[in-house]
RNA sequence: GCGCCCGUAGCUCAGGGGAUAGAGCAGCAGCCUUCUAAGCUGUCGGUCGCAGGUUCGAUUCCUGCCGGGCGCGCCA
């Protein structure tokens, strides 16, 4: 595992810029502020930093001369071969052969793993997300959750941290016992009887499916399903449901460690302790025959409930208490990912959880925005549950494929909304930018197929190959390469999945520019019969991008085909 | 009314205080005897919602407006 190259250039400038600053009688700048990064144009150079434009402020000196003395300083290292001060005070780098063989050397040495880092090591962070109602089989707003999560959860591990993934099963409450009466009025229909499904209840298909399931596996009558107690029959609904999310999740590729569920958490007596815990903190108090947290010392907007006036708890009673567990159980960090209807919630649960003891800025909060339907007539929809007319999430991943979907719903910012055109989706997948990253990976794999057959091999990765990698955009793959692990690190930083997304989209744009640029330049082919070091090179160079192509695809949970072949598409005459 | 989020090209969206604000799609003009055309090249297209402020420098940070979304229960 490496260190990133903007890391090990920012380091070398911190040997110069610090004792600067410090002799000039100021604190040195925030390292984030000038750490290396794209300049404007390649043609500028490889990488840029805008130190001497915060220092030269600081020392009160015009930049460009501070800019002159750090590109000095800087054309010492090893990994630059030349470095150039620009107005107003940038300077901009270009980086030696051993610069891009270390590129080279590290995607090669890592394979696989490369881009992981050591960011986030010994560090363990809970991960809940999901978390759906266990009532009915997953919608779309659910198909957010779980691939976000998912995600988030395999770049966190990939930045060191040690994840544990974990769902929240909500069984404790009204919606299970609402489930449990519209599941009783199924399995009454599935034997014949008149019952009718009434306001309120859930009215999804589903149900009657799992309710003709059930009575014919424990061959019930009428009267035996009227005589099941209310618990029971809400119980088997439950585990049935969770049937249905266990099949959807596993069919999207998403895992989880551990499910929570909050009944057993009453069960196990945790719920009632946590009661006596937050009454023993001193943050309640009663009021109108119930018992309050005093949520507004910690910026609530109002106090709330924990115990009711008629003895029942809230569901944020046996909420805290599954915090609690988590804290005790020592975790360094816990992150949930809530749904935009759930922010609200956020402030009562920090302010509950400090209650309790422990530090409430250790729970981060991710929301996810929402995501609507645009049907086929243009109309915004938001798919809910308890309308009947789901929209259910496999129907939707089947639909555009499992690798469109994840990477459409991945490709904007979390704080984005997202609106998901079902009919183009559905007619014309192949405008879906998912295919240029795949397409891209197995152009790389048909010409590294290409060069073994002709019996030509990648060179070592050294500085040597990196010399025969002159052009700009060679220079641009070489640098998009070096990106991943820093990428990753800023993902996971800012819990922000999207920018995977964009980084395997850009790296297939860059290499579909190379690979087309010799449509027209025949120099710029890879494979050279008569230049032999230079094709060893940019197979060399070909292996590496395949492979953070690869890993970035492989974040995302997308697959990464050897092959890709364009579908036929006839048109329908309707 | 209060809280959170959004407002950037015709549309959908990226943009970690820095250089001439980007991508995809849509439009226009080209490119398949060559390592895969689900691709590439060129071109058209912007008062970064508005107004102040901080700063050497603001799409980015702060404040106030305007417009849109989601919440604001002794439901979960």
């Amino acid at each position: 595992m490496s260190l990133p190259l903007n890391e090990t250039l920012t380091d070398h400038l911190d040997q110069w810029l610090i004792p600067a600053a410090r002799q000039g009688g100021v604190e040195p700048p925030k390292r984030e502020s000038y750490l290396f990064g794209a300049p404007k144009s390649i043609e500028l150079g490889d990488v840029a930093t805008s130190a001497a434009l915060s220092l030269g402020k600081l020392l009160k000196r015009k930049p460009l001369e501070v800019a002159a003395e750090i590109a000095a300083h800087m054309a010492l290292s090893p990994l630059v071969s030349s470095a150039e001060p620009a107005a107003p005070g940038f300077v901009n780098l270009r980086l030696s052969p051993a610069a891009y063989g270390r590129v080279l050397a590290d995607a090669a040495a890592e394979g696989d793993h490369y881009g992981e880092t050591s960011y986030g090591r010994g560090r363990r962070i809970l991960l809940e997300f999901v978390s759906a109602n266990p009532t009915g089989p997953m919608h779309v707003g659910h198909l957010r959750h779980a691939v976000s999560g998912d995600v988030l959860a395999r770049i966190l591990s990939a930045a060191g941290y040690a994840v544990t993934r974990e769902f929240y099963i909500n069984d404790a409450g009204n919606q299970v016992q609402t489930l449990g009466r519209s599941f009783r009025t199924r399995c009454l229909q599935a034997v014949g009887e008149a019952a009718q499904i009434e306001e309120g209840m859930y009215p999804g298909e589903y149900l009657e499916v799992l309710a003709r399931e059930f009575v014919a596996e424990a061959g019930l009558d009428a009267a035996a399903i009227r005589a099941m107690p209310d618990a029971d029959i809400a119980w088997e609904a439950r585990n049935r449901c969770l049937v249905l999310v266990r099949r959807d999740l596993a069919g999207l590729g998403v895992e989880f460690h551990n499910f929570v569920s909050e009944k057993a958490l009453y069960d196990n007596g945790t719920v009632a302790a946590t009661v006596e815990r937050l009454k023993a903190s001193g943050a309640t108090f009663e009021k109108e025959g119930a018992v309050w947290l005093r949520t507004t010392d910690d910026g609530d907007d109002q106090d709330r409930v924990l115990v009711k006036s008629d003895g029942s708890l809230t569901y944020l009673v046996p909420d805290l208490a599954y915090h609690a567990d988590k804290f005790d159980r020592g975790f360094d960090g816990c992150i949930n990912m809530f749904g935009a209807d759930h922010i609200g919630y956020a402030a009562r649960l920090r302010s509950g959880i400090k209650a309790l003891g422990h530090d409430p800025s250790k729970l981060e909060i991710v929301t996810l925005r929402l995501v609507f339907l645009l049907d086929e007539k243009g109309e915004r929809t938001k798919g809910s549950k308890r309308k009947g007319d789901i929209v259910e999430a496999m129907e939707v991943a089947r639909d555009v494929g499992m690798d469109a979907a994840r990477f459409f719903l991945l490709a904007r910012s979390t704080d984005s909304e997202i609106e998901f055109d079902l009919a183009l989706a559905r007619q014309q997948s192949d405008l879906n930018p998912v295919f240029k990253a795949q397409y891209a990976h197995a152009r790389v794999c048909s010409v590294v197929a290409k060069a073994r057959e002709a019996g030509f091999t990648a060179a070592e990765p050294s500085p040597a190959a990196a010399a025969h990698l002159g052009h700009a955009i060679e220079r641009e793959l070489l640098l998009a390469v070096a990106e991943l692990p820093r990428l990753v690190e800023r993902s996971a930083a800012e819990h922000a999945p999207h920018h995977l997304t964009r980084y395997a989209l850009g790296l297939a744009e860059l290499w579909n520019r190379y690979w087309s640029a010799a449509k027209t330049d025949d120099s710029l082919r890879i494979l050279q019969p008569d230049r032999p070091e230079q094709t060893a090179a940019r197979l060399r160079l070909a292996v590496s991008v395949r492979q953070a192509l690869r890993n970035s695809l492989a974040l995302l949970g997308i697959s990464a085909p050897e092959r890709l072949e364009r579908a036929v598409v006839d048109d329908v005459v309707e």
